[in-house]
DNA sequence: CGATCTGTTGATATCCTTCAATTTTGGTGG
DNA sequence: CCACCAAAATTGAAGGATATCAACAGATCG
């Protein structure tokens, strides 16, 4: 039930910023909270595809939001060969690391054109401290990730060349659909087999032959950069995973409120000395 | 039960948490700070070896500090072969995705007998928002973290089997030392061949071949639970690696200062709206 | 509308697995 | 201290999944 006001907005601005949609789902955030990652708290500046965004090793003085396209964290080899660690969709942060440490130990490249929000490292250290549930939902947001990096070593440590294609599969499907950029059973797919290979740690090759035939079992469909996925259930199955890594579910009312309680109690106190239970 | 001749503290405990060493490296805790998170802000807890400490999706009140042992992060597969993730050592953190989400994605289990500095979770939220310098050190502690799973990812997608075995050796060399638990060219290293390949995406059999031709080579020696390192530099050539992802160096004055002016202005402001320069 | 990526397919090579002994180590109780 | 047992390490032989190399077809884009 939209009122015109609303309507309105959404023909000015796109209704919801990707990030917003990402991180509220875990806690919602006031528009004012939103707004000091977003468009107005943040520059915008926009790339070309297959540009470092950020060096390896490099010094920065801010940190990003992808806001549009698709980027990669990367290593690369002594012998050329290279390693995509993790994919960033809209909504994923450039890399915490250099807000704590100025620099990251891996290079981040555009995959497509990308549209980034940048904020100085300084600027969200100090929004952190003071704004505990945006601390808190940038923490979620780590967290997050750290859990994806985890699934992609299991997958590399112990699934075979079907497994890592299917689960890769199921993991850009259920992240893109978490930020709204899923149609039906189809998302964008920017990412040549030589990417997914180097994300898997195969050759294109053999990616080719495991993409043949999943598209042989009606699986999926792949076009023009457009992944049709007719079988989720039975991917999930090749890849033997499920989607409770990637915590979607809300903060429970308990947690939020053991963070808004936070918020008030900001002020130091003396270093306590007592014991406090912990016992389960 | 607490022990009741605790007066001659100094006398009787190790000079150094080891949590407190890894942490300090970062930023320096006042021993208030340390306190907080140490032997007398948390709960000590016994495990024997081969036990889980943490299982996974269990919802739980607490989380630990590893204070003695070795333990490590696994996930089962459907047919029972496992994934370890990662080795946790003395000094490193259970999981902060219990502290936020009450629970894990995957299993911790103790690999020797271990002992544990238990908090609960309210506690430690409550504890970071209050003393920024905490936040900061377990902050740079989960980066840590993030660039070991990072690190993992590379050796497990694009380096062969001496590749891996030789990188993690290093590793566990470097993580051992710093927190003070090498000795000479010697460090302890309670693991089978089994958690070993468990942890590398490979057969107990083929580490072993790679680890006798590591010893013949003279690069290595390894037999009552002590591993002699006895050519890092070319295990670090064969693994292709160096520490740099380790960040083991202290936080510069700068971001130190950052941190600290934090603490000062931790009273809420209005949400900010204007933009704040960011281009670098 | 040609140049250049990207995708597709085949033949062969190889690293690692699998399976199956056998030996060694480490722990335990007599 | 030794005997005994289970677990871990070690080694061999054979097989398989994926890599490598090479060629060609199709798509994309200036």
């Amino acid at each position: 039930m939209a009122n015109f006001r609303s309507n309105s907005r959404a023909l000015q601005e796109p209704p919801d910023e990707p990030f917003v949609r990402r991180l509220s789902r875990f806690l919602p955030l006031s528009p004012d909270e939103a707004d000091l990652l977003g468009r107005r708290g943040a520059a915008a500046e926009e790339y070309p595809a297959d540009i470092d965004i950020v060096g390896e090793g490099e010094t920065r003085r801010s940190l990003f939001v992808l806001a549009e396209g698709m980027a990669c964290r990367y290593r690369t080899m002594e012998d050329g060969r290279r390693q995509i660690i993790s994919f960033l969709l809209p909504g994923d942060f450039c890399d915490m690391q250099i807000a704590l440490l100025g620099s990251t130990d891996h290079s981040i490249s555009s995959l497509t054109r990308v549209k980034v929000n940048a904020i100085s490292r300084e600027r969200l250290i100090g929004v952190m401290f003071k704004h505990p549930r945006i601390a808190a939902v940038l923490w979620w947001g780590a967290l997050q990730e750290q859990a994806m990096l985890r699934e992609r070593i299991v997958a590399l440590g112990r699934r075979n060349a079907r497994g890592r294609v299917a689960y890769l599969l199921c993991e850009l499907w259920w992240r893109h659909e978490a930020v709204g950029l899923t149609r039906g059973e189809m998302l964008p797919l920017p990412l040549t087999q030589l990417e997914l290979a180097d994300a898997l740690g195969l050759t294109p090759a053999h990616v080719n032959r495991v993409l043949m035939g999943f598209r042989d079992s009606g699986l999926i469909s792949l076009s023009h950069r457009v992944l049709t996925v007719r079988n989720l259930a039975g991917l999930q199955e090749i890849g033997e995973c499920d989607n409770a890594y990637l915590r979607l579910d809300p903060a429970s009312p308990e947690t939020a409120a053991m963070i808004d309680r936070s918020s008030h109690a900001a002020s130091p106190e003396p270093a306590a000395t007592r014991f406090n239970g912990a016992g389960d």
